[in-house]
DNA sequence: CTGATTGCAAACCGTTTGCATATCA
DNA sequence: TGATATGCAAACGGTTTGCAATCAG
């Protein structure tokens, strides 16, 4: 039911971040790599803060901007995405190529599973097709009260 | 392939934005029913921004702040719902129950298409029973290139 | 060397809030 | 009359930007 997880290895996902930075003709600096190996090891779903918050306990003198920035150039690199799931705060997860996925979302504790459904995925092309769209993106959410906060209640 | 509009009537909007303000013992102000009159008249996907421009016309002393309170109080009265199809700003639409569509947005031109999918829903419905979760709203949002700008690129 | 990057603080921008004044019931 | 609503301006909070100092290549 769930999803197989990236095999990835840190060393490699930074490895792929440095080829990116070289081939673009950036600078590789220490910030960037442990914002860029923060955000792997955290797994999916990270926020600015919370990525921000880690990476100061090894740069004390990092700043947000810095954070952000770097971000941002991990999705323009196509090494990361972001979603929207609360209107107040963007939120980060690896983005792999062929491994579309969507997300439920806990309304209480805010956890986030994702998945894959291959036919919901069919019928949205449909519809799009039906009216006369070139289908770029989509997004779709589910939002719920998952299985564990059912027992607190 | 379209949905069926709201039949009611400038009117009937009003008077049931009426009917909830006495209710629940609010006041009616001329502020308030020209905001709500506008956002009825203008139709669904409606900016707070956009709304306030019209209503300035007719009150030139109202205020952003009346806006964005008169447009809580419809989505608090459900007369109205809010989407979030771009981070930046948030839009409202007419709100009417058991009547459930998503959307289909163009990137180029912003123009909003609306579908209902009983099929797609019922397949949401079913990731969320198979993942435990007790589902409360979801949210899916196609988007890509409308005719109208295929045609002229 | 020198152009890219950083850290800081200030700017941004949509949204919300505090408060004195005006208004509805 | 008395509580509610308004308009204004200031606050908020996440994000972005300008800039001088720093650093990678």
């Amino acid at each position: 039911m769930g999803i197989e997880k990236s095999m990835m290895t840190v060393d490699e996902f930074i490895d792929r971040f440095c080829a990116v930075v070289r081939e673009r003709g950036l600078r590789l600096t220490n910030q960037r790599i442990a914002v860029v190996r923060h955000f792997f090891q955290q797994g999916h779903h990270v926020t600015v803060d919370s990525l921000y918050q880690l990476v100061l306990k090894e740069h004390p003198q990092i700043g947000y901007a810095t954070v952000y920035r770097t971000l941002k150039l991990l999705v323009e690199c196509s090494l990361a995405q972001t979603h929207q799931f609360d209107k107040n705060r963007v939120c980060f997860e690896l983005y792999e190529e062929h491994e579309h996925h969507d997300h439920i979302i806990c309304v209480e504790c805010s956890k986030i599973i994702e998945f894959e459904h291959a036919e919901i995925e069919r019928l949205q092309d449909q519809v799009a097709e039906d009216h006369g769209f070139l289908l770029t993106t989509h997004r779709m959410e589910l939002y719920g009260i998952c299985p564990d906060c059912q027992k607190k209640a």
